[in-house]
DNA sequence: GTGAGTTAGAGTCAGCCTGACTCTTACTAG
DNA sequence: CTAGTAAGAGTCAGGCTGACTCTAACTCAC
């Protein structure tokens, strides 16, 4: 695909590629301690370099597309996910993070729901892993990873990203199962209710989650604006409309 | 410099390319009011597209250096200034931004110290506008100004910005004019010098700022971590190092 | 040199939010 | 019917905030 070249002055004529990668997140529970936690899906390299390592899903960004759509369309090739929220990383660039020819890579993230996540295919080179224990991975991608998490604590205490991770209603323990699954530390039950009945982001409905072991919880439902508008109103028109 | 292309099928062909640009934050004295002012340089387009438009400061990225050393680069070479705070600000690359070649802009912000400012090239060429007074830019640079504004206010409530458009002594008062600048409102005296006091990073030196009119006050140093450093570890290391 | 003017900087006080904690309600499992 | 558990409401002390007052220290005009 891309030219390969025999020495360094060869490959500084070459100007810097382009490419669109996303760090996914999904929260399920543990299958050994049934804890909710974070999980993201990784496509194995089916070529070199880093052949047979671990990598986020990523591609081209193709003519006539917005980065976005791009990030949208990458996903939704290598591994069959389109994600509700999906907003930009940062770009990454340093003139080592690949060998040979030289790769400046923009790096989306996405919040995917539980039933998202479960249509999401899965196959001997697309795997989910737990955020916390990826491994080795390809090029610089532990260090975008770990830079995703970060974002991700940080833009949870800014605001309204939990929801991103749940359905349309749910009960109030559900929001903290996120928040404490993020931020790995328990929450008091009762000043986190009090905290979000406090937002006016969150309506409750007159239904209840039936089928659980004890006292039905009441369903809420959020109404604050969209997740992705991280309240700077004209971002997600460029980002979505171009 | 970039081929032009007859027909839209030829365009499509192209890859995108690749171009750093800053936006640059000072705080001047209004001429007129003598309030302290977000300014910020331009440079006039001096070819096709948006000839004689003014346009954010930016160039190419070459083949060895990073995304922030590019932005760097290109500050020094269009405006002759070094800022000590710059942070990569977002990536803009939707199809229809730029007329025929297409590009994608990884676009950086910089905050300079007034001392640095004043050593800022001015020509024909290279001015400086008031934040909230640019007038028509060139591409979609008045977009990303206002993004960049938006940032700039987040940011300040968020920690340490605003000691980046300070020197490296300063007063209370000081601090407060600059989050009055950026924010666009006055704040309590009493109170931000209370707040300020209560943070860690600052600590008192021994000598007041002669020379003023009124009783003399006291000159305090920022002691916290560098202001780039935006408490994630080794998000810094990347943008510097590679 | 003296008083007026101005800013520096400390202090007060009521109201709000927070974390820690208790208590009641409403359901399920046996 | 009883025990167990989570839902959900309430209490209380401490910290932070905004609004405000008061004193200290300097310069300038006269």
């Amino acid at each position: 695909m891309s030219p390969r070249y025999a020495n360094v002055s060869e490959r500084e004529q070459e100007p810097p590629s382009l490419a669109i990668s996303t760090v996914i997140f999904a929260l399920r529970p543990d299958p050994e301690t049934g804890v909710l936690t974070l999980w993201l899906p990784l496509v194995r390299r089916i070529r070199q370099p880093y052949l047979d390592l671990w990598a986020l899903p990523g591609g081209p960004l193709r003519a006539t597309e917005s980065l976005q759509d791009a990030a949208a369309r990458n996903l939704q090739e290598t591994t069959a996910l389109t994600p509700r929220y999906l907003e930009q990383l940062y770009a990454f660039g340093g003139p080592d993070r690949s060998p040979s020819p030289r790769v400046v890579s923009i790096v989306y993230w996405a919040l995917v729901q539980p039933d998202e996540a479960a249509l999401a295919r899965q196959d001997e080179n697309v795997a989910w892993f737990r955020a916390d224990r990826v491994g080795a991975l390809a090029f610089d991608h532990n260090h975008i990873v770990d830079y995703a998490l970060w974002r991700l604590r940080n833009k949870l205490e800014y605001g309204s990203v939990a929801y991103a991770f749940l359905g349309s209603t749910f009960t109030l323990a559900q929001v903290r199962e996120v928040y404490e699954a993020v931020l790995g530390r328990a929450l008091d039950p009762a000043n986190f209710r009090r905290q979000l009945q406090a937002s006016v982001h969150i309506e409750p409905t007159d239904d209840y989650l039936q089928g659980g072991r004890h006292r039905p919880p009441r369903l809420y439902r959020y109404t604050g604006p969209d997740p992705r508008e991280s309240s700077f109103p004209s971002q997600r028109r460029e980002a979505t409309e171009h």
